[in-house]
DNA sequence: TATGAATGAGATTTCATTCAT
DNA sequence: AATGAATGAAATCTCATTCAT
């Protein structure tokens, strides 16, 4: 691992555990046994670091969730697949999915460019998703409907239930389960 | 209005505008027309200000949830009007849900009593949602199933559909309305 | 007990306990039960506070050194009187000696005319021990020697004596008694 | 001179001018010529940074009573020694041995810790009193008598005569002399 | 590429003192 | 005399970023 690798690692540990704020530079070059002024010359500043770890994690996510998807039967397969993907990466220790959850790009980045890039690069998550929902409603298995607000649906579901598991104590075991399949009914009896 | 009240309310306005650690005591006294040692004085450190914007925030939400759950015939009926009365107060300027939205007493808090205080408050939401849950599975309104689940799943929508409405650029309208529907039947045809 | 009262007892055990930076308004207000504003209104401010502590301390200590004096029979015999009557003081807890070693007229006041009071009352302290030592050389219980040096070389010791009982992890049982026995010979002997 | 050195030159005029409260980082950093933050990421604090100029300036006076009890022949002479090092010690300008006097780290350092570091290399100073004390009374040169009550006594009259002639405004010529003398008397004539 | 000392702006917090009641 | 809210200056400490090597 060059040092630069392990300087993008420490920082998504980190910032999955501590969030933007609390995470320092000396923590992260700390962690990394790494000098902190190479942290300014590889990734140029705090922000620009976050946002490498966040794309790096969200590129992760987008190749796992194609994966998922492809080896999907019906559209709502691939729905229901894209979801058990979604929540099984933000359960995964090695895919530091918490970067994106402890820490938002809507309060913690203020150079609107680097919060677009990441914007951007989110969205993609839930076109995928929706172009799922339109293949299931073109092939039947999900009944008519407005496939970018089923996909918002889901899509708020799914957040919300990754929010409630890995931040609040709140979480009950099978949650995860138990969402997916009451948004799967919610899809089919509509 | 009294400074002490001015500064809670200037808290709220900007801990839901800018976030926790983007939010300064200079702002905040600023914009109350306070002096800035008033703060400590009134409130002890930062973070036990917003303990107390969020605790006010959350004691207003559950005034409003629980009379929009009294008016309700059905259990079921009971999980609608929570559903519009939270995501409702979700919108409401005045409000000032955003306090809880854009913070984290899980990321923001560094003292355990704090984030606890502020944690059993907001499990007193859910709680509610619980019994409006098991009041609709009692009268028949909802299908028999595990309430406690149930009532996750929905808590997790309202979660989900709350961060993507107030912080993303995702959000298209009638999202609140739709998702809302998606829950309702999720519920009753599980 | 007036509240004036109850004022400067609090000062004398928190200067004692915590030292005159340590000490705040909030915490001698809050031991005498009193509002903080009673504070400047008696006392003026924070020196003139200490000023008043330390004075009633010093006073109370010369009243006690004068009548230990006074039974002696010889210059001696006073001189070891007022050793007993200063390091006994210093173990009182009602006397409050503690002003005295931990806070600094020399470090804490910084109004010259303030610190010139107490360090004048001071010296009546030595003074005192002064006469005796005259006395002893005039009756011839002490040898003759510069009585001026002879209360220093006393002098130093009792404050070294009661700084190391009181304020250091150094002290042994039986260091005030043997220190006075010592010093004695000294005396003698010299 | 490094910057980490500039620091500690200037933290121990300035605490051993002021006192430790009354000395501020910024005095600190400018009488060093050196910017504030430096002096965090040196020290660590404002503590750690009293702590660090107490030890250099309690490891010089060890050297130096080391150096002067070791030329003694007896141990009475080296117990003299000490005391004429240990006084001269509190004369030097470039020892700033005033750090010591004017500040305390019994009332000081809040740290438990930092105390205890400083508090055991300032017995190293009275444990080697105490072996000149055991050698002089083993090789004649000082009457049978216990040796740690006999160097508490000195220690007392040496921390005693450093406060009256470096803090006090009662001091006179000849001060460190005489009590020195008085101290040797009372040591062979118990 | 790599280091870590150095910078300085800014944040929180403390606290003596004032003031209206 | 008594209260305690209110003030604002100052202090400590943090930390992203720069820079010399």
């Amino acid at each position: 691992m060059t040092k630069k690798e392990a300087l993008l690692l420490a920082a998504k540990e980190l910032f999955g555990e501590y969030g933007y704020a609390e995470t320092t530079f000396a923590m992260i070059s700390q962690r990394a046994q790494v000098a902190m002024g190479l942290l300014a010359h590889h990734y140029g500043n705090k922000e620009k670091l976050f946002l490498a770890a966040g794309m790096d994690v969200l590129e992760r996510l987008l190749v796992r969730l194609h994966m998922s998807v492809q080896e999907a039967g019906t559209g709502l397969e691939a729905v229901e697949r894209f979801c058990r993907a979604y929540l099984g990466f933000s359960l995964d220790p090695g895919a530091h999915f918490m970067v994106l959850i402890r820490c938002s790009p809507y309060s913690d980045m203020k150079t609107r460019e680097d919060r677009e890039v990441m914007v951007s690069k989110f969205s993609e998550v839930w076109t995928l998703l929706e172009s799922c929902m339109s293949m299931g409603i073109r092939d039947g298995s999900i009944p008519p409907c407005d496939p970018h607000l089923a996909t918002q649906f889901v899509s708020c579901a799914l957040v919300g239930s990754v929010r409630t598991k890995r931040l609040t104590p709140y979480s009950t075991p099978g949650l995860y389960d138990e969402n997916i399949r009451r948004v799967i009914i919610a899809l089919k009896c509509a």
